[in-house]
DNA sequence: GGTAACTGGGTTTTT
DNA sequence: CCCAGTTACC
């Protein structure tokens, strides 16, 4: 074999999926089996006979994904500019791209505002009320709900009447209601210049249908190339098609077992489908491991949801190693302790914090421990749950900067409007009448529409909003992309300074954020790029300068996805946390679940702990029987179980009970206090 | 009467 | 952070 670079290393799958020809390619390829090695090498041997980089792309689902993937590409290729010239993202930062470039074709206007997810809701709110059906007499769907129902049936490409029958049938006496908001907020969003991640993808696949802009969208790209494609919906799968339709150039890479994203739209059988439906496929499965000891795959392989033709069984490069450990312990309290003790002993055996993970069902699961860490001086840092972007302040920034360019953003205006004092909801939505209206940029002066505002508010906000409204109209004049960033802090700065008690360090936070957008392109694209890509925690946008320190890292289960740590803790492995309560009603929610937990369970390269406590608080139902193994975890079957060692923790001794007469303590008097 | 502001309890997962 | 319920203001 010559050593072109990109195969070495490979082994035989990995290699026939590299130097695959132009044929439709699908890789099953199971939790760690080189998935994203074998991806990259298939793109550098494909620039290496000779296809120009820039007609090869990469569609993730995260953007961390998209650059990890184009960096190690790149390293590949012999040819030195390859990495920048390779095109790759997520579907949705692709699809943003486009949208902005054709925004006159897409009958939108120039400049759009994306939404996320709870900028939807605020419209799905605002309708609700045009709608009468924010009355507090009858309960009516919230607007969350409504937005689930929106998002779901576009992206499956469900009537909503169907959707709302089968899975919200709670909603079902408001039907006609319901489909009525839906239209609205397809049309309110697009007067409006709205668009929300449902639209990014709807409107790529718009430009695709078109007769002349498609051809022309899918003839860049001679190679397509897409990375854990069992979580694709319907759009997506659409937009695949469109871009290769013979399926031609196109290579899917994905896994059905760890398809985890149902509730928004995703179907792995889109992955299973295409094994049998795409002429001339060829299938290859990738089931050698070489992240886990295989006592692990072990494991592993006996909680991985069966499914049908497609089985993988994973095995190691890595044999033998510690079967996984089974925590049991008394409650939530004794696992925080638990994990803590477990977590230092490591790092003193020589496993750094920044070399083990502790995994979680949802964000809040971490509470209880994350007070134990803190108080043993233990650093983490969190992925999933409250996100950079969902503080309050951080939202403030960006719909101003939305305002800067787009006036029409209501959403926007809504939230930057109900910073003022004595202006609520409903002052609020009064003042979108008069600023939120379209005036064409040569007509009626904006200074009018400010003065107007102004008047129409209640007295006591009138200053500060004739403050916030010039230093808007101020930083719309600016022109430097720093100017601009610095004139929404100032606007802002004030408003904060009265409103939060903590102000100080949430301007700081902004500091670092303008810093950050000044070194952008495009104040706008800068915005748009953190809604769709929103940092983890404010470290991330300082760049890595804990980088050398040393961290445990706390995630969900979700974020961890496509991630590996030598040391892993997986907590709250009971009914109602994991699997979630949410899901204990529907057999396809519990295989999600399960699903979930074979992606917990392949995080892990050398240890895994599983913790289950027995009593949780608003659990009744689990037994304290300490030697029943039965009702450990419904992921846990017993042919799975002899994968595990068993532990369990002795409960609290409990706190010695004092017979006799109670001591009498007095309470200090004022005299006592001021002597 | 209509609003704004405050209080207390609860929270799935994410592009 | 969001929501519902309550109080207090104009």
């Amino acid at each position: 074999m010559f050593d072109h670079g990109w195969d070495h290393g490979l082994d035989d799958n990995q290699l026939a999926a590299a130097a695959h020809g132009d044929g439709p390619l699908v890789i099953l390829a199971g939790a760690g089996t080189g998935k994203t090695r074998t991806l990259t090498a298939r793109v550098a041997s494909l620039v290496d006979r000779g296809v120009p980089p820039e007609r090869i792309l990469l569609l993730t689902f995260t953007r961390r994904a998209a650059d990890d993937m184009v960096a190690r590409a790149a390293a590949m290729c012999t040819r030195p500019d390859a990495g920048r010239r390779l095109q790759g993202g997520t579907f949705h930062a692709v699809a943003h791209d486009l949208v902005s470039r054709n925004t006159e074709a897409l009958g939108l206007p120039l400049a759009v505002s994306v939404l996320d997810r709870s900028d939807s809701t605020d419209v799905m709110d605002f309708l609700r009320h045009d709608h009468q059906l924010d009355d507090t007499d009858v309960r009516y769907p919230k607007a969350s709900t409504l937005v689930d129902i929106y998002s779901r049936s576009v992206s499956t490409g469900r009537p909503a009447r169907q959707l709302i029958a089968t899975e919200f049938g709670w909603v079902e006496p408001h039907l006609e209601q319901v489909i009525a908001i839906l239209r609205a907020y397809v049309m309110r969003k697009r007067e409006r210049g709205l668009i929300d991640f449902d639209d990014l993808l709807l409107a790529w696949r718009s430009l695709l249908a078109d007769p002349l802009l498609g051809p022309e969208i899918a003839g860049r790209w001679d190679h397509v190339l897409v990375d854990e494609y069992q979580d694709v919906n319907q759009t997506q799968v659409d937009i695949v098609h469109a871009l290769r339709p013979t399926g031609a150039g196109l290579t899917v890479v994905g896994d059905d077992a760890q398809a985890v994203y149902a509730f928004r739209g995703s179907d792995s059988a889109h992955l299973t489908g295409l094994t049998s439906s795409l002429a001339g496929v060829t299938v290859l499965r990738l089931e050698r491991n070489f992240r886990s000891r295989q006592r692990l795959l072990d494991l592993a392989n006996a909680v991985r949801p069966t499914s049908g033709e497609h089985r993988l069984t994973l095995h190691s490069d890595r044999p033998g190693g510690r079967r996984a450990r089974l925590v049991r312990c008394h409650d939530a309290a004794a696992e925080a302790r638990a994990v803590a003790d477990a977590v230092l002993t490591a790092a003193q055996d020589g496993r750094p914090l920044r070399d083990q993970a502790v995994l979680m069902r949802t964000g809040h699961h971490s509470d209880l421990l994350e007070i134990e860490l803190t108080g043993r001086g233990v650093p983490f840092v969190k992925f999933g749950g409250l996100k950079f972007l969902e503080a309050a302040h951080v939202k403030d920034f960006v719909a101003a900067v939305r305002l800067l360019d787009n006036q029409l953003d209501e959403v926007a205006w809504y939230r930057l409007l109900r910073l003022h004092d004595g202006i609520g909801p409903a002052r609020a939505r009064a003042l979108l009448e008069i600023l939120g209206t379209a005036q064409m940029p040569e007509s009626a002066a904006p200074i009018d529409i400010d003065a107007q505002a102004i008047a129409a508010a209640p007295a006591i906000s009138r200053t500060s909003l004739a403050l916030t409204l010039a230093t808007l109209g101020a930083a719309r004049e600016r022109r430097g992309i720093g100017d601009r960033a610095a004139g929404c802090l100032a606007l802002l700065r004030p408003l904060l300074t009265a409103r939060y008690p903590d102000a100080v360090v949430r301007i700081a936070d902004l500091d670092r954020l303008v810093s950050a957008a000044e070194s952008a392109p495009d104040l706008g694209a800068f915005v748009a790029e953190l809604t769709l890509d929103p940092p983890a925690s404010t470290g991330d946008l300082a760049g890595p300068p804990h980088l050398d320190d040393d961290y445990l890292v706390l995630s969900t289960v979700h974020s961890a996805k496509g991630l590996e740590w030598p040391v892993v803790h997986v907590i709250h492995l009971v009914d109602g946390a994991f699997p979630s309560d949410m899901a204990l009603t529907s057999s396809a929610g519990l295989v999600e679940e399960q699903r979930l937990f074979y992606v917990a369970v392949t995080r892990a390269e050398d240890e895994l702990s599983l913790y289950a406590p027995l009593r949780m608080p608003h659990h009744r139902h689990a037994r304290d029987d300490k030697h029943s193994f039965a009702p450990v975890s419904r992921f846990i079957d017993e042919e799975a179980m002899v994968n595990l060692d068993v532990e369990q923790l002795s409960p609290p001794r409990p706190a010695p009970v004092r017979i006799g007469v109670p001591a009498r303590v007095a309470l200090p008097t004022l005299d006592d206090l001021w002597a």
